[in-house]
DNA sequence: GTTAGGG
DNA sequence: CCCTAAC
């Protein structure tokens, strides 16, 4: 996973130098992303159509429904095994289709305005949850403020939306493609999948979905009529021809995904397994969203975060033990597995399965990106049927069965005032389930059928109110017209900085949680820049998207992007290509996410550095960011060397987040003072470095 | 594996 | 942040 992090901002410009290694390099990228335009097609085309039902308060479901991460088997079943025959059927009919489509948002409940019982305990749940699977440090009680605050700012705002999904779990089942995930919990029981890609056709979705409106108690004087809706749980059955199966909850991050390749070697992704347990939720996963007018909030517990240490220390192994491969390949990085093109693994599939992940076995493609954990790791990965039809397939080796029987998303709590518009409401849908899997996913809107297209429609006009019936409304899923990057990166290790740091590290604030990072809204929207400005017919377009998610995107890489423009209507839905290409774009090298240094950081650095001197970054490292997983001594490094040139500069000339002055200060006199020292050290070997402390 | 420096 | 050379 930690591999696939990476933003995808520089991919563009970036340019190969010029060396030998530099040009091998290109080359590898170059065969890479051919290969992968030829499996572009992917599980995600496989639009997901969701069916969706409103109850209104009078019927709606006890609210004990809300409770997610039950499973609703009912759900998945049968669509699955239908839908497929026929490829050539456009999407948006066989949506209409009920018999064929389970998968539907079912709004079997209705929630009053107040903040719903369940949605309490389910949200003191997830608060719980995220305690306890954080590192002691000050984050927890921060993330714990964090959502209480959103808490308390969904009573009072009026426009305001909240998402709650919880325990996003993943039903997989695949016949090529070996998924086995457990949810994150000891007890989850662990499945495996099989997927076959040829028989991806769509990915459906069904879920159930409380929608409720009314005023709640306290909040008389809110709007009354604001909906609510929670989604108790939200399926992705998308195979085509399968029987039906069970869904069982899985726990995306934990999915391992191993490919196989015919073609030249078989590559696996994985997540490391030997990620910090310490960071693991405790089962469920979840995803709450508050979204004001202007403000949108996203809180989300989802954490990718382990195995980014993993990813960074295997990455020398990888060159050394390239020999090794067969055996440990499994351990390294994909993005070290490129190195190994020429790998002679054998065909068989393999399947992993450490931690919950979900394994995937095909034949040719697929290697990187599905390591990520956020993502939905067997669908990018897999290099499935294209929209056209497996037309793409010919080649028998590029072939890849999978099938995947549901992924389901535990929990949506969505308010939303009746005067928001469609847009709006199909935003918040899918950046909720975005979130969830990673992004890939638009989301449309259907109304007794009719697919409602102008987004700036309000929902009252559409005819979705508090009082009407909801039982045509029906959400779709579909391919983002651009990959999109996993949303917000949980940070490695959250409140790392403050842990083992004896020092004065103590002012460091908790290393940006995902909470925070949701909270500000920079991580996400960074991660989906488009979703506010324009999405006429296209909720997102997550073409600028920056970070992509570790695992996730390698689309970009791959020309998915512009591949993947959205397509007219209709067509679109049903198959547009899902960028989603993991498969290849393991092999290009995925830049790391790109993470500011914060303030703190900073702090940390020039105290760090002040004490140690310049050219002992291992030290530092260890010192001050031994457990800032993603910060590495070469990071450092580079930084402290862009400390000292901000520092040289005219405050007008400076970017991102300032830094203090006295810091700058510090970081002048720290570097006039160490290089002068340097020279002496030499001389005398080892003159005492704290002499400026 | 680290450092240092260019990109 | 990446990539390399050099150690």
């Amino acid at each position: 996973m930690a591999l696939q992090k990476r933003l995808d901002y520089g991919f563009n410009g970036y340019q190969v130098p010029p060396t030998p290694r530099a040009a091998r390099s290109v080359r590898r990228r170059s065969l890479f992303k051919k290969k992968a335009d030829d499996h572009q097609m992917c599980a995600f085309d496989l639009l997901a159509t969701v069916a969706g039902k409103l109850l209104l308060d009078g019927e709606s479901p006890p609210s004990a429904n809300t409770s997610s991460g039950k499973e609703r088997p009912a759900t998945v079943g049968n669509s699955v095994g239908k839908e497929e025959k026929d490829e050539n059927k456009s999407l948006e009919e066989k949506s209409c289709d009920r018999d064929c489509y389970e998968r539907n948002f079912l709004f079997t409940e209705i929630v009053s305005e107040a903040p719903n019982p369940n949605s309490c305990s389910n949200e003191l749940a997830c608060t719980q949850n995220d305690i306890i699977s954080r590192p002691a440090s000050g984050i927890t009680s921060s993330d714990c403020s964090e959502k209480i605050g959103s808490a308390e700012q969904l009573v009072n705002d009026d426009c305001k939306l909240s998402l709650g999904i919880s325990t996003p779990s993943v039903d997989i089942e695949s016949s090529g493609f070996r998924l086995s995930a457990n949810s994150g919990s000891e007890d989850e029981s662990r499945k495996d999948i099989k997927l076959d890609s040829a028989n991806i056709r769509n990915l459906s979705i069904s879920n159930k979905v409380s929608m409720c409106s009314s005023g709640h108690p306290e909040a008389s004087d809110r709007k009354s009529s604001a909906l609510v809706c929670s989604v108790d749980s939200v399926k992705f059955p998308f195979f085509r021809d399968h029987t039906p199966c069970g869904s069982f909850p899985v726990n995306r991050e934990n999915v391992k995904l191993v490919t196989r390749d015919d073609d030249d070697n078989s590559s696996e992704c994985i997540e490391p397994s030997t990620r910090n347990k310490a960071f693991k939720p405790p089962g469920d996963r979840r995803f709450r969203k508050f979204l004001a007018p202007k403000h949108c909030k996203i809180t989300s517990n989802v954490k990718d975060d382990e195995g980014c240490n993993n990813a960074e220390r295997s990455n020398y192994l990888n060159r050394k033990n390239a020999f090794k491969r067969q055996r440990s390949l499994r351990d390294y990085p994909f993005k070290k597995r490129k190195l190994y093109d020429c790998s002679s693994v054998s065909n068989s599939d393999e399947s992993i399965t450490g931690d919950g992940m979900f394994e995937l076995s095909e034949n040719g493609t697929n290697e990187d990106g599905l390591g990520s954990g956020p993502t939905l790791p067997g669908v990018n990965a897999a290099p499935t049927s294209v929209p056209g039809g497996y037309a793409s397939f010919h080649s028998r080796n590029s072939q890849v069965k999978l099938r995947i029987k549901s992924f389901r998303v535990p929990e949506l709590f969505i308010e939303i005032p009746e005067t928001a518009t469609v847009g709006s409401l199909k935003r918040m849908v899918m950046e909720a389930v975005n979130t969830v899997l990673g992004g890939g996913l638009r989301v449309g809107v259907l109304v007794q059928g009719k697919k409602i297209r102008d987004d700036n429609k309000t929902l009252l006009q559409t005819g979705i109110s508090h009082d009407s019936k909801m039982d045509t409304l029906g959400f779709t899923l579909e391919p983002s017209p651009a990959p999109s990057p996993i949303t917000s990166y949980p940070e490695d290790c959250p409140g790392q900085l403050l842990c083992d740091n004896p020092q004065p590290l103590a002012r460091y604030p908790p290393a940006p949680s995902i909470t925070q990072s949701a909270g500000q809204l920079g991580g996400h929207q960074d991660t989906h820049p488009d979703h506010h400005g324009s999405f006429n017919n296209f909720i997102e377009s997550d073409h600028d998207s920056a970070p992509s998610p570790p695992g996730m995107s390698l689309q970009r890489t791959t020309s998915n992007s512009k591949a993947l423009v959205p397509v007219p209507s209709l067509k679109q839905d049903a198959l547009a290509v899902l960028p989603l290409r993991k498969s290849k774009r393991s092999e290009s090298t995925q830049r790391r996410i790109r993470r500011p240094f914060t303030v703190s950081e900073v702090e940390a650095l020039v105290q760090a550095v002040e004490k140690l001197g310049t050219g002992r970054w291992r030290d530092v490292k260890l010192r001050a960011f031994d457990n800032a997983k993603h910060r590495t001594y070469v990071d450092l490094k580079d930084k402290w060397k862009t400390l000292v040139h901000t520092a040289g500069i005219s405050p007008q000339q400076r970017r991102g987040e300032p830094v203090p002055q006295e810091l700058l200060d510090r970081v002048l006199t720290a570097h006039a003072y160490w290089s002068q020292q340097q020279p002496k050290q030499q001389l005398k070997s080892q003159p005492d470095t704290c002499l400026l402390l």
